[in-house]
DNA sequence: TATCGCCGTATTTTCGAAATAATGCAATGA
DNA sequence: TCATTGCATTATTTCGAAAATACGGCGATA
């Protein structure tokens, strides 16, 4: 019961109380708008705008450029500076191809090593994630930032046991710039589809220790939900 | 014919005669005082002293941290700097678990996709590595920086039909960690083995389009490597 | 004797301007 | 007309110092 949600956000400070760098913040705000798509694919990023729209110098928006490069969500090239990484449907491909091939080695090796702190967890995950609607207002088609957040954790809580610290952050990140795709997707197309029953089954499956029907089951969900977005009409011409 | 082996060195001049910046040539620099061992693990890099060892300002020395922490060469504390990034045993066997996890992956996917191009890229870095030998001199135990390049070009050669570039990256990625391992291994224990029987193996197994065998040689190849490192006496005791 | 808080020093982080490189445009010549 | 060159403008990269923060020692207090 002790341990809750990492929950760092706002300005600098962290869950802990200890503050952070301005690089940091920083770091947290361009990544929130360019998965949000305040900052739009492709999109140039001058040094000048985001001074003033980040209210900070230059070495903290230049350091948080650069470990957003590594992330993928920002493209350096030599000098000639910073864009948003742009996005487009073999991208989207590749990612969730990808994301397939790691998430079933990980899904796999969780089940098989986790032990009861693991499926806590995972319980735990998913009745928050099941206990908070995804849209803040159904009629809207506004995210709940909440729920991506809990979305988040649950998927990672599923492949926590995996034994890799390694291949964990490669599919945190996967993760994230799969995110930004849904993000992006128009929600017009979107909201037609309740993941929750999927997520259910998956879980189940997983602390069954039913590796194929797991594994089978979180592949679909992920070529689903791409299928989804690139059905909708986000615009790829960027 | 035309296309050589990207060959980017010294002070801030690419092979294509573009100059690039001084932060990238400092993270050239310092990832390889890291990787041979020059800088060792775990050690404080204090911003004075770099400023000073590789003559640069504070911002490229910075610029080229925040990068090098992304690869995990360098570990980034939030206001305390940054240090080398520690080793361990635990540490080279979640590397080279997660590695044959993904190059299996890779190498599998290689081989049903490669096409021509693809294998006479492996043929040829095959024989490039073939005629270059491991250390610069059979009686010292000096590493031949030649042999590392080709090595690591062979490697990828064989996954680069792979399909995924995000794949790719991760490959890459582990690979230069486990390329730290090797270099820190006191040479004593290690030149007994010429691997150069087990590439041939491999790559005659990937262009016969034999997976299964493949991957079983790639992986033995990996796990062995491990094993004569894990066995030298590099000292994990930081 | 152990613990806490204060203060000086060492180190990291941030700033704003100078240096360097890319870009667009106009002038020149074929 | 088109390509090329030189110049002015814009943007990126780098510098060195100032500001902010962490670290370590010392003395006061219980």
């Amino acid at each position: 019961m002790a341990k809750l949600l990492t929950n760092e956000k706002e300005n600098g400070k962290h869950s802990s109380g200890q503050v952070s760098t301005l690089a940091t913040s920083v770091y947290d705000r361009i990544r929130m708008d360019i998965v949000s798509g305040a900052l739009k694919p492709g999109k140039k990023l001058r040094t000048d705008e985001l001074r003033l729209r980040y209210e900070a110098g230059n070495s903290p928006i230049r350091e948080a450029l650069n470990r957003l490069s590594s992330d993928g969500f920002v493209v350096r090239e030599e000098q000639r500076g910073f864009s948003v990484a742009a996005i487009s449907k073999v991208e989207l491909q590749e990612l969730v191809k990808t994301r397939c091939w790691l998430e079933e080695t990980a899904l796999r090796q969780s089940i098989e090593n986790g032990d009861s702190e693991w499926e806590e967890r995972l319980v735990l995950a998913h009745h928050r994630l099941s206990r908070v609607p995804r849209l803040i207002d159904p009629k809207s088609a506004a995210r709940n930032a909440e729920w991506d957040r809990l979305h988040r954790e649950f998927h990672m809580a599923l492949i926590a046991a995996c034994g890799s610290r390694l291949l964990l952050g490669f599919c945190e990140q996967l993760h994230d710039q799969s995110d930004r795709y849904r993000q992006l997707a128009v929600a017009a197309s979107y909201p037609a589809r309740d993941p929750m029953d999927e997520h259910e089954a998956i879980y189940l499956a997983a602390i069954d220790r039913d590796a194929d029907k797991a594994v089978d089951l979180l592949l679909n969900h992920y070529q689903k939900t791409a299928k989804i977005i690139e059905e909708s009409d986000l615009s790829f011409d960027m």
